[in-house]
Parts: structure tokens; sequence; C-alpha cells
DNA sequence: GTCTACATTGAACGCATGGTCAATAGACAA
DNA sequence: TTGTCTATTGACCATGCGTTCAATGTAGAC
């Protein structure tokens, strides 16, 4: 109800949500401040009175993707599971599952880190959003992971974490490059990839073959 | 030399190689006419009269880094390879090769990826090279892959290269993202998960361990 | 030397953008 | 009712953008 006054709080997070929502359906250039106050049904002027510039604004719509996407990753179902080559395929399809059930904001998410890559304050609070999903995310997956790191020599459970999450990245990637590409066979394919020397893996016995290059300490 | 005239090609090239390094160094969005025209040494008037649009310079840039990009893939020292397993590795190392030989190309490239998902010009553009790159990757790397997916039952050799295209992508991105990150490190560690499980099933016997959901046909 | 074709120039246009600000309107206290 | 504070408005500004185009310059044909 345009006029009618309202609670400073109530007034940013309906700029937020409609300025979000104009960049899910049309990316971050569609993020003007005459659109969102359009959207928002308020003044062009109103937007820069709350946020001072658009810079603020799509810095937090930014931190709010960012916060909502990197939420806590790892469930306690994953973690429950005592198998050590199950457990690295349960957190891949728990990963997985999340992918595919909101690739809007996955979307937004790497539209945001481009951008990040030339408006240094989007990358620096990128660069930290980061920072904090890294520290909280890293040390939970080595603990679901300690087992199978084990089993890799030279491989540490932090490692096994980061490439886990990056094969994940990979196929998110990979979805959004080629959308005509069913994510959930893509993935079955390569579960079927990891999943026999995974578990192959965990049933064989010590000193496994390994190749000079691998021998290592 | 300004005033002077020139070869169509010749102009046409010299205008795409400016807009290319303005890219390269500030993003998609640095490229306007008028700073392609200056760093060109040209009028911006003769930009237009070369390239008919913007639209149409930026899809020129983009097509170029792209054939470039995607470039053929799999060297013959690769194919050369005959154990299995170790093909593999050699594929996913060369891929990585290029990756931290050309941090700034792949960098355009995922921001030409971002663009087109909302700017359809691009997004056409963008498709068009992409399944030009498929169809010339994927069978070729299914031919070199062949002997080790048959080892991995209910995996194709094309599902084979697309795990491990999805892969060294997941790589990319992380290396992009974690810039603080040694890509090479990386992987190391992704190599070294990847190395042990693929040799063991190299080398062992027919009827591997598998968990009840893999042993499909 | 003259002429023709066209590559080249740069001023100008229309438009969209982020941002400013004086004026206004609404909520609330006295 | 009156007064005060401030949320809200919308016209306005400066800027940068893609694009147009009449004027100019240059190379080559004759």
């Amino acid at each position: 109800m345009p006029g009618t006054k309202a609670n400073e709080e109530v007034r940013r997070e309906q700029i937020r949500v409609a300025a979000y929502e104009l960049a899910a359906e049309a990316g971050l250039r569609a993020i003007t401040i005459r659109d969102v106050a359009e959207r928002a049904e308020l003044s062009p002027g109103l937007v820069l009175f709350h946020f001072g510039s658009k810079e603020h604004l799509v810095i937090e719509v930014l931190t709010w993707v960012l916060e909502t996407t990197t939420a806590l990753r790892i469930g306690p179902e994953v973690a429950a599971i005592k198998a050590p080559g199950e457990r690295l395929l349960a957190l891949l399809r728990q990963e997985m599952a999340r992918l595919t059930a909101e690739p809007l904001r996955i979307r937004l998410f790497f539209e945001f880190w481009s951008a990040g890559l030339w408006d240094p304050a989007i990358g620096v609070r990128m660069k930290q959003e980061l920072d904090r999903y890294r520290e909280a995310f890293r040390p939970m997956a080595a603990a679901v992971l300690e087992a199978d790191a084990a089993r890799f020599p030279g491989v540490t459970a932090e490692g096994l974490a980061a490439v886990a999450v990056g094969f994940i990245k990979g196929c998110a990637v990979q979805s959004l490059i080629e959308p005509e590409l069913d994510i959930a066979e893509f993935f079955a394919a390569a579960e079927g990839l990891l999943a026999q020397p995974l578990l192959a893996a965990a049933s064989l016995p010590a000193s496994p073959v390994l190749s000079r290059r691998h021998r290592r300490r």
C-alpha cells in the first residue's frame, strides 16, 4: 500500500525480496532501482533511502542467497552410515539432491560468483561468505569421511571432502551447461563409476596395487 | 595508423582482439563500443560499421574464445597408453594441465556461460558451440576410455567421458572459487583418490565386490 | 589529374541508468 | 487540533551507453 509508512525492517525485506525475484527471473542485470521499486510497489527514491546505494542492495541479496545456499549440508542420516564407502556415496547423493532441488538458486550463486570476478565489492563479500562456508563444512565433512580417507594413502579427510565438493560442483556445472542432460542419469553414471572402486577399496586387504607415482608416503 | 584504409578482415581481427583483451582484463561488461575503439585506435563509428552491432561483436569474441578453449583435447600420448586405469588418469592430467595453463580463458568461458543464461543471443550461440564441442569430444573420449568403462558395470564409455569432463570442470570451478587453493595440490589429492580404486579395479578379477544398489545390469 | 567507391570520422541522438533532493504525507505526542 | 519527525514521493540531474549519419579522407581506376 503506497503512501503508508512501514517498519524499517519490513521495508528492507520487501525490497530485498523484490530484487531477488528479479535476479532469479532475469539475472543480476535485471536489478535496477526502478524495476525493484516497481515490483515492490514503492517509489525509486525509497529504495535508495533504505539501502543507500544499489551496491548495498545487491550485496544484501548476495549475502542472503549464499546464507541459504551454503547452509548446513551434512545431514545426520549421512553421518549415521557406518560402511565407509557407502558414507561417501550418501554424501554425494545428498549434495546432488540439493542441487537438483534448487536449480534457480544454484544458478544465481554462479552468477554472483561470475560478477565477483570483476566487481571488487561483490568479490570481497563472496570471498567472505565462501570462507565462512568452508570453515563450517570442511571439518564436518572431514569427521564424516575420516574412515574413507584412511583407506587412500596420501589423501586426507579434508582433501577428500574438498574433492567431493569439487566433484559435486562439476556435476552442477555440467548440468547447467547441458540442460538437456538428465542430471539424475548423469549422477547415476558418476556414482556407478565411483561406487565400485570405493566399495572395492573398502573391502580390499592392505597394500593394494599402486602405480609408482602414487606409492608415496 | 588512424585515417588509413585497411582490409576488411584486418580491421575485424583488430577490433575483435581489442574486445577480447578488454573482456579478459575486466570482464564482459568492459566491452563497450567506445573502449574497444579506443584500444584499437579507431573511431567508435568504425566498430559498428564493421560489426553492425555490439551484439555481433560480442558473439564473435565468444565464438573465438570457445573455438580455442574447446579445441581438440585428447592428445595422442594419452591414447597411446595401454593400461586402462593409467589412461583415464593421463586424460585427467592433460585436461588439468590445460586448465592451469589458461586460467584467463577459462574465466572468460565461465563468464560467457553466465551471460548466456540471460542473454538469448549469447545463450543460443553458447549452446551451438558446446554442442559442437561435445559431438567432437565424446566419441573421441569414448574410444580412448572404452577399456576403462568395460570394467565398471552399468557405466558406458561415453558416460565415463562425461563424468571425467564434469570432474575436471569441478576442479576448475573449485580453483576459481578458491584462488588461494593450490590447484595442483588439489588435483594431486583428487588423483590420489581416483588412482587407487581405478588401478585396483583394473587389476581385480571378475565380479568385484558390489553393493546391492550397483549390481544392476 | 579526375573521378568514383567506400572506409573512416566524430558530433549528435535517444535512452536507461544510479543517484539527488525539495516537497509531501502520514503517524504519533502533546 | 496542532506540531514534529520522518518515511515517502517523483521530478530532475549527470553519466554512459548503443547507435546514426552527414561530412571527410583515402585508395585505386581511368
